[in-house]
DNA sequence: TCTATTGTAATAGGTATATTAGTACAATTA
DNA sequence: TAATTGTACTAATATACCTATTACAATAGA
C-alpha cells in the first residue's frame, strides 16, 4: 500500500498523493518501469473519488515522474525532473526560511534539526534494498 | 515597514503577516513591549483590508507572541510559545520530512541544504545589533 | 467629560480550491 | 470483441480566504 491518506493533514489530498509517489521513488519502492496502481484500484484503497487520484498521477505526470496511457496504466519515468539547479535551489529556499524560522522562535538549536533532516534525507536514500 | 505581502506567494496572505511579526521578533526588529502598527494602519500600509490584519494579530495572539488592547493597541509579549519541547519537535518534523523529500528528488547535497538552512537561521537571530 | 483612536464583532459577498458524484468516451490489452 | 484503463466533462458541495461595510466597546488623551 503505497498511498495513504492522512485526514488530519491540512495539505490537499491529492498532495499528500503526489507526495506518497515521490517518496516511494525516492526510497527505491518503486522503480523505473513499475507500474502504479491503477486509477481506480488506488481511488478504492485510499478511499477517495476517482478524479482526485487522477488529478494526483496528472500532477506527477506534469513533475516528469510518472507516464500515464490510456488502456494500459500509469508507469514511473526514468527521466528526473527537469528543473534547473538553479531553480531547484530557490524552490528549497521557501522551506529552509521557513524551517529556519520555525527553529529559531521555539529556540531549538539547529543542530537537533540537522540531525533531524540528516536522518530524514537518510531514510528515504538507503532502503532501496528491501523489494 | 514591518509588513511585506508578496501576492506570488501562495501562503494566504494572514499567514504571510504572522511570518513577518514572527521574523521582526526573532531578528530583533521588534522587541517586548513594543507597539505593533494599528490594525488600520498595517492595513493601508499592507494594503489589505482590516480583517485580514485582524486575523493575523489574533493568530499571533494565539501564539502568546502579541497582546491586543481595545483603545490601546497591539504590544509585544515578553512570553514566549507555550508547547512543549515534544511539541514543538513533532510540529517541526513534518517541516523537516518535507526539505528531505525536496531535497532528495531534485538530488541535491544535504551538506548544501543544511549549510542554506544555517545561513537562515543566523540571519534571523543575529540582527539585533542595528536600530 | 468629551472625543478620537483602537481593537472587536458580525454580516454579507466574491473568488478560488478541493473533493465527490456521475456519465461518457477513447485507447490499449488480452 | 470485451474488459480494462486513462481521460474528459459537468454538476454539486464544502471550505478557506479576502474584501466590504457597519457597528460597538474599551482605552487614551485633551
Amino acid at each position: 500500500m503505497i498511498i495513504t491518506i492522512d485526514l488530519n493533514n491540512n495539505k490537499p489530498t491529492y498532495l499528500q498523493i503526489v507526495d506518497c509517489v515521490r517518496r516511494a521513488v525516492a526510497t527505491g519502492a518503486l522503480k523505473t518501469g513499475d507500474q502504479l496502481p491503477t486509477i481506480r484500484e488506488a481511488a478504492v484503497q485510499a478511499r477517495v473519488n476517482r478524479n482526485t487520484i487522477s488529478r494526483a498521477y496528472l500532477e506527477l505526470e506534469h513533475l516528469g515522474m510518472i507516464r500515464s496511457r490510456q488502456g494500459a496504466g500509469s508507469f514511473v519515468t526514468d527521466a528526473g525532473p527537469d528543473l534547473e539547479h538553479e531553480e531547484r535551489v530557490k524552490a528549497l529556499q521557501t522551506l529552509v526560511d521557513e524551517l529556519a524560522l520555525e527553529t529559531v522562535h521555539y529556540q531549538i538549536p539547529v543542530d537537533d534539526v540537522i540531525a533531524m533532516l540528516r536522518e530524514s534525507a537518510a531514510k528515504l536514500g538507503k532502503e532501496s534494498d528491501h523489494d
